[in-house]
DNA sequence: AGTTATATCCAAAACGTTTTGGATAACTCA
DNA sequence: TGAGTTATCCAAAACGTTTTGGATATAACT
């Protein structure tokens, strides 16, 4: 609660003196140096931070805007990297906010609010948009930002992915190789980038196989979701015997309408997701699925932006990761 | 990027009547309130928040700190609850930011800065402990805060809690009553609040029944927890037929223990988790568990919040939520 | 001795807002 | 007409820092 004229009051010093000899510059007797840290302390001073960033220029924190529907706050996977990226950022003095916001709208709302109110020096961008209005903001406004996930702009702009069209085509091969012959896909809504890129890796791979059918329905991107569009899928006629969901989510949703169906997920229909989120390793059977290869993602997602905010050039900063497939119990050679 | 200098001079108005048409003081004529409202806009001008909260004292943001062990978020279950807290924090203008801390140690050094920096004006402590160093030092300092779970001290802070152990108590006696001769605890470790009450409900239900074997174990709270506890329970002579378990986290490890050990959960033995994660009805057999009544728990955290902020005696901002139980399919009587 | 460097310190300006305490002009009322 | 009201505006102070551009005293050279 104590300021710097208070403490200089109390050392009879100026409020220059003090303000430097906190800051470690060489502008400063030792001894006075100490006399000044070892008061701080004592009267437990920190910085107002406001008063701080409003006189230098210097970025503080790094915001992240997160989708909360109703009850839900954003996907469990992007708080895991986050928590990591934050941990790497703290190490260069830099503070990760989460802001939940409710709508979409409200995001842009929420974008303003930080950005042009100087309330965030910087911003990571989560769960892109093919065609991102969040980008398209930050990009006019000129702050620097690092996306997770591509979008139809991405040229310009600092991003990390994983390289889920690679993935998918790859899981398509690998059940066309056991011997699937229909391989349905519940997507995410296609909007979103990952979700698009995902579809095609799909496609891809199914052509590679030269299979003709394509059995696919778009779900939310959770398990009530994954649930649904289960039940829809395996209603038709030539019900699909192997089933490639967009995420683990939407696969745990798809186990569990499966055991409702009286059906054995990883012997009647295989089932395979994507992101690795903790839960998938505990369910029954543990999911197959996939996730990005480094394990320091999060790490890397500061990196990027510690190095935006540097200046450096956002195309020096776009990486596409490899993602390896974790394969569990949910897929095997078809009945 | 506009500041209030430069919108007044594009008007040729003062800074000050600029100042007080956007804030809607009855200062100002009704035409320039217009034209300064237009000017704005189109300038899109936000204040900067860092010299705005420099000089009027009113709170804007209220933080929680979340713990962040390596590659993981918060347990879920806040981060629903914050996300709904948020909105409602928004309502009355106020910004809910989460930060995600390594260490207990370095929670409480986000603390200071938080706290004593002025970067947050109001806190929600999650997750509390008995002895909570959190509470301690908000209380020293005087910033209004909210806890989310009791401690040693609650008689004079504001706390919103689930009514754990009465919750416990009740379950345990529902399994006396199915038949259960030996209901195991499996724990979360004591120095947690909730954790202590949870065992304290169990061990309640135990002598109402009056039962003299008291089995249990402390486990990690999270799903490897759970399982690791789970084989060390079962491997014990008299095994138990019944477990209750602290969350529903350490429940779902439990649940794949039990399969790995060829046990069938809610056949064989009995699980029964608290706080209904999402992922929870998903799990095979869908997790019987329990969660708070009122579904509005962040809603109501925010309005205690607001109401300690507005001065309210913190003595009258003290809930007990009554927890319900959600019976889903691994509990049953004993085979 | 006089000059130049070096080591310490500090007053004042600046960051962008909000708020205080008027100032001015136009109206109202007797 | 003149005093009081009301409507509209504004200059300047304040919030707590950091930074600029010296000031002063002491030490180091010639």
């Amino acid at each position: 609660m104590a300021n710097l004229k208070q403490l200089a009051q109390s050392l009879g010093l100026s409020i220059t003196t003090v303000s430097r000899a906190l800051d470690g510059y060489g502008d400063v007797a030792p001894a006075t140096r100490e006399r000044v840290q070892a008061a701080a302390r004592s009267m437990n001073y920190q910085p107002n931070s406001a008063a701080r960033s409003l006189r230098r220029r210097r970025p503080e924190t790094v915001a992240v805007t997160l989708p909360a529907e109703p009850g839900h706050f954003g996907p469990a996977i992007f708080l895991d990297m986050l928590a990591s990226c934050g941990e790497r950022l703290a190490e260069d003095g830099l503070d990760l906010m989460l802001v939940p916001t409710v709508s979409r709208k409200g995001e842009m709302e929420t974008y303003r609010r930080l950005v042009e109110g100087r309330r965030a020096d910087a911003m990571i961008v989560v769960r892109t948009y093919r065609d991102d209005e969040r980008v398209a903001f930050l990009e006019a406004r000129g702050i620097p930002f690092v996306a997770h996930g591509r979008t139809t702009r991405d040229e310009g702009h600092a991003f990390i992915d994983g390289d889920g069209e690679e993935a998918f085509r790859t899981a398509t091969l690998a059940l066309g190789g056991l011997g699937h012959a229909r391989i349905a896909h519940i997507g995410a809504p296609q909007d979103l980038t990952f979700a698009g890129l995902r579809r095609t890796g799909w496609l891809r791979g199914l052509s590679d196989l030269g299979f003709s059918e394509r059995a696919e329905v778009t779900a939310f991107p959770n398990e009530a979701g994954g649930y649904e569009a289960t039940r829809a899928l395996l209603a038709q006629p030539d019900r699909p015997t192997a089933l490639l969901c967009a995420t683990d989510s939407i696969a745990i949703g798809a186990l569990q309408a499966l055991k409702d169906m009286g059906l054995r997920p990883g012997r009647d229909v295989s089932v395979i997701g994507h992101d690795n989120i903790s839960s998938s390793a505990f369910t029954d059977p543990p999911l197959s699925t996939m996730e990005i290869a480094d394990a320091q993602v999060g790490r890397q997602l500061a990196e990027m932006l510690l190095a935006r905010i540097g200046g450096g050039d956002p195309r020096d900063l776009q990486r596409i990761l490899p993602v390896r497939q974790v394969p569990r119990a949910t897929h095997a050679a078809p009945p």
